[in-house]
DNA sequence: ATTACTAATCATCGAGTAG
DNA sequence: TCTACTCGATGATTAGTAA
């Protein structure tokens, strides 16, 4: 992506172009960012080309849209700049409690992970993850903790494929020690896998679809 | 200022070059910014001349830290995604009460102005200004109100000058009816003007540095 | 190991203009 | 009016290298 397309999304944005279909010819863009009308039709079908924004090219002007690739591009920059400006060592995140694939659990089992573990965490976990889907405002959170270090997982390799890396943040569901692993290598998500020494599903009474809130120490 | 500036600044930020001296060479700046070393030393010197930075050159390793009209620079911008992903209707931004020099009478005097108050407002504002200072995190939510349109006041020519344009929004501090006014043409300014159809500081008892919450309208 | 110069390369921009 | 092409000018980046 090129830099300045955060640049040209989020003049997008201030007009709107978050939520629907906004009209901006490349003239008027191509005014509020201080570039000439060819220079920001170009960005706009680059923009497009990336997959960042939505375009409706009708005969008269066109209308654009942020996409989903480009609100998340949005929601990194302005997690950098609550980093900068709002600093904390806790963060509160709410999501959903959903049922992954299994897949947590089939990570969990790797001797490379649980090894690290226990050297980082104290304990083993429990071979399963709570997966916990977030939505909304909730996702600018969560671009600040794909920005923060946290306790780092070094990825290794076994039984013949390799497992990538990933960082770890100490946190607590209702009172009870946890932790969120997020992948370093990390494509757009919007699940945070929680894991604990317990079974935290059985123990809490978390049912599919409840509302979690999880307090994580950054 | 170059586009690609406030990315750099705010690289320094996220390592801690608002609040002190930050040890960062040019080549871990590059790694961070996805450019060469020669570029990042470049963007640096740069942002030296422009008096966004301030650089601390020693023999070793250069140490930087981010200045007043950086800061700014930073803060315009995390206004901007405020303005995304927090629309608000109003806000709240406290300052205390400062003595201006008078010029804020000597403005509110002129008819071009007044007209302009008395059409827009809907009275005639005392002749004086309440100046508020505004500081600390206070100040990201100045840079949201200079993004906003607000209503417009055209400047003017008279008496052989001229006036330049301005913006009002409605407010009210302590449950009294005013108006925030800004010039178009901003300087960096961490002041508030305020006005009103009555004497602000007799009416509501305001003293040199007395903490006043101002209730915008955006 | 630094920072930063110069020169060559490459990307970006905007004027002109077509559709 | 609008979008968007070509292409020459401009500006940014990097490799090589000095200090």
């Amino acid at each position: 992506m090129k830099p300045y397309h955060v640049d040209t999304l989020k003049h997008i944005a201030l007009r709107g172009g978050l939520k629907d279909f906004v009209s901006m010819s490349s003239r008027e863009l191509g005014t509020a960012l201080g570039v000439s009308q060819q220079s920001a039709s170009q960005r706009i079908l680059e923009l497009q080309d990336d997959g960042l924004i939505q375009r409706d090219l009708g005969s008269r002007k066109q209308r654009v849209k942020i996409a989903a690739k480009g609100l998340e591009a949005l929601q990194r920059e302005y997690a950098d700049y609550i980093r900068i400006f709002e600093p904390r060592d806790r963060m509160t995140i709410t999501g959903r409690a959903t049922s992954g694939l299994g897949e947590g659990a089939f990570y969990m089992r790797q001797r490379g992970y649980k090894d690290q573990f226990r050297k980082k965490l104290g304990y083993e976990p429990y071979e399963g993850t709570l997966n916990l889907k977030v939505a909304g405002s909730e996702l600018s959170k969560l671009m600040i903790l794909l920005g923060e270090k946290g306790l780092p997982i070094d990825g290794f390799e076994a039984a013949g494929r390799t497992f990538g890396g990933a960082k770890v943040f100490r946190a607590k569901v209702k009172g009870v020690e946890c932790a969120v692993i997020l992948p370093i290598r990390t494509h757009h998500t919007d699940v945070l896998e929680v894991i604990s020494k317990d079974f935290l599903r059985g123990k809490l009474g978390i049912g599919e679809g409840d509302p979690v809130a999880l307090d994580i120490e950054l």
